[in-house]
Formats: structure tokens, C-alpha cells, sequence
DNA sequence: CAGATAGATGCACTGCGTCCAACAATACGC
DNA sequence: GCGTATTGTTGGACGCAGTGCATCTATCTG
């Protein structure tokens, strides 16, 4: 068995301590003191189960982009990393937070957090593009469109309800139009 | 004139005051305290200049990008109105801030606002694309490639000299990718 | 000179995130 | 059983960003 003292409480009750918070009073207004009171333990151990406010939404997400982060520099395609990063995705946190931001004062901050990871997510990318030498500003571009075109499908699929539409379908129409191009012009 | 108490100090003074610390001592470990007290005004004084610390960086920046959402938003079209946005491009905290970003201990914080401007800037752009009504998905996948189209060329720009090189050529060559598409094949 | 206006300053306050020293609960070897 | 290593918990202190406010100061205008 593992040794030392066993954990008093775990990331699924702070999280759904600090869900209930965000509805009843939105996020900016919950301190992290509330949520941890809520859960039953210190502000202090609050930070044994996660790094900051934004990753009680984001920690399950985290995960599933190291993994492919991990598949990526393995030598897997690109589409196919980000096609195995949508097969095992399940409705968490964050596909909560997304339904509901606006009752959860959560606009702002999902932005913010989303966009860090989707440029975090196309620097990933970028490197494993065919023409990542040959010419960097367009890699740069398309690793751009790949990221967006994850994000954008798990953000329509936390929407439409989480059960209800395919992410992985959602996800290669979307990353589709991004290896496609706008070659029926998309301009305005 | 312009009535009431002049103000004791600019942002330019701030933000050279602020850079001349960010090398000496690093970004992080460099306070609002010492940036105000080096400008000489207080502590409280500095929001009346900047909103946030990072806003220091940023402010010319986002001025810009304020002037490009007027645009799209006044009818001009996506490609116009970021050429319009390349155009009176000047040389500022935020290019120097690109360059010496690692002595400046500046790579996590560029990276995050960075990333939060190239999402607002790309849901900018995607109402204004050609097939934003009949196809969501796709127009956020375009408009985040328009996105990272700029901001490749803004950040090569700064890093090969900001005289040495056209900016808007730059980014006439991004967009070029960003708009044309990966037909050739850009999945690995 | 008397407002009116706009900025400067000091101070208190909240809240995040970090650090640390002391304490508590478990497993394991003996 | 008992000590010990390990792991987690807790409280407290700290620095700093950002906000709010009351007060003071410098300028312009009539």
C-alpha cells in the first residue's frame, strides 16, 4: 500500500465544492478559503491538490494534453495525436464551467485560460508539421488552425451537451477545414 | 489648455523606468513599487497610467488593436483591416520585450498575454469572414489562423530587427498562408 | 480671489500564491 | 508491541497585485 498519511480529501470534492461556490456566487467572488472550507480542509492543503484557482477547472484538461504532448514527441501524426486526445474525453469540470460560465461570472476567465492553452497546444504542434523548416511563419499558422479547430470542438461539444454529440466526430470535421484551407475563400 | 493638476509623469517614463528594471532584475521579481518609485511618482500613481503591470508591455499594442476592431467592426474587410493594423506599426516596449524576453525573464508572461490577445483578436475576425453564418466552426478555425498569421509576423518582425524589415510584407505573407490553405499538405 | 477640475499620495484592505515549521496518520522493519 | 520514515495537514507569516477612498495639490477659468 502507499505509505505516509492518506489524503483527507480529494480533487473531485474540491471541485465540486468550488463548482457549487462558483454558482452560487460566482468565481471571482469565491475565495479559495471558501472552497477549501467547503471541502473540509485548510486553505493551506488546498495547494496539495491543485496549483491555482483556474486549474481546479483545467487540471482533468491538463492531463489530457500532456498525454499528448507525450504522443506528439513519440512520433505520432499530428492528427492522429489530437484525434486520441478527443476519444477518451468525458464531461468534467470544465465542460460544466463552459455550459454555465455566465451564471459562474466565468467569461473572462475561461478565455483567458483557453487561450493560453490553445498557444501552448499549436507551439506543440507546429514542430510536427510537414513544412515546420522549409518555412516557420506558415507552420506557425497552420499549428494555429489545428489548436483552434480543438478547441473550438470541445467547446460546440460541451454545448450541445456533453453526451448527446460525438467529439471525436466534431473534432475531424473542424480539424478537417484546418488541413483543408479556405481555398473557397474565406475572406471577407 | 487642458485643466486640472498636469500630470507628473508619462507612460513613456514609466515604461523605460520599468524595462531598465526588467533587465536589471527580472520581470516577476521586479515590483509596481520600485517601478513607480524609479519613475518617481507612487505606488498608487502608476494606475493612472497602466492598468496592470503587463498593461506596461501592451498598452501601444492593444491601442492598435482597438483602432482594427473599429474597423471590422466600421465594415472594412478582415485582410484590409489588418493591413491597416500592420501599417503605423512603431518600434516599442513591447518589440524590445520580444527581443530580450529571456534576460528579461519575460517568456511565461509574453506567451499569456500574447495568447489572451490572439483569441480576442481572432473572435474579432471570424463574424467578419465570408461563411461565419453558415459554417461557426470553420470561421473560428480561419479566424484563428488570421490571428496567429499577425502575431507570427509582429514577433519575426521584432526579432529580425524592427528597422531591417517591412512588417506589413511579413504579414502579407502569413495571411497569404492563413487565407490559401494547406493543399500541399501541411499534416504529418 | 474663488471655484472647478484633474491628478498625486498615503493608507487600508482583499485575495492569491509561496514558504515553513510543527503536528498527525499511515506503513514497514524489528 | 515500538521506533522510524514517509506523506499529508494545518496555521501563520509574508510579498505583491489590484481596488477603493479620503485628502491634498497644482493648474485653469471666471
Amino acid at each position: 500500500m502507499s505509505v505516509g498519511r492518506p489524503r483527507a480529501s480529494s480533487r473531485e470534492v474540491l471541485a465540486e465544492a468550488a463548482c457549487e461556490l462558483f454558482l452560487e456566487r460566482g468565481f471571482v467572488s469565491t475565495s479559495l478559503s471558501q472552497i477549501a472550507s467547503r471541502a473540509g480542509v485548510s486553505r493551506s492543503s488546498f495547494f496539495n491538490y491543485f496549483d491555482s484557482k483556474s486549474d481546479i477547472l483545467w487540471a482533468g484538461f491538463d492531463e489530457r494534453m500532456r498525454a499528448t504532448a507525450a504522443a506528439l514527441a513519440a512520433g505520432r501524426g499530428v492528427s492522429q495525436s489530437l484525434t486520441e486526445f478527443a476519444d477518451g474525453f468525458t464531461p468534467d469540470g470544465l465542460s460544466l464551467a463552459i455550459v454555465h460560465a455566465a451564471p459562474m461570472g466565468l467569461e473572462e476567465e475561461l478565455e483567458r485560460e483557453r487561450a493560453i492553452r490553445q498557444l501552448r497546444l499549436a507551439r506543440l504542434i507546429a514542430p510536427h508539421l510537414d513544412d515546420a523548416v522549409s518555412d516557420p511563419l506558415r507552420s506557425e499558422v497552420f499549428a494555429a488552425a489545428h489548436a483552434a479547430a480543438v478547441f473550438a470542438a470541445v467547446w460546440q461539444w460541451a454545448r450541445t451537451g456533453a453526451g448527446t454529440t460525438s467529439l471525436p466526430d466534431l473534432l475531424a470535421r473542424s480539424l478537417l477545414t484546418a488541413s483543408e484551407g479556405g481555398t473557397t475563400g474565406a475572406l471577407a
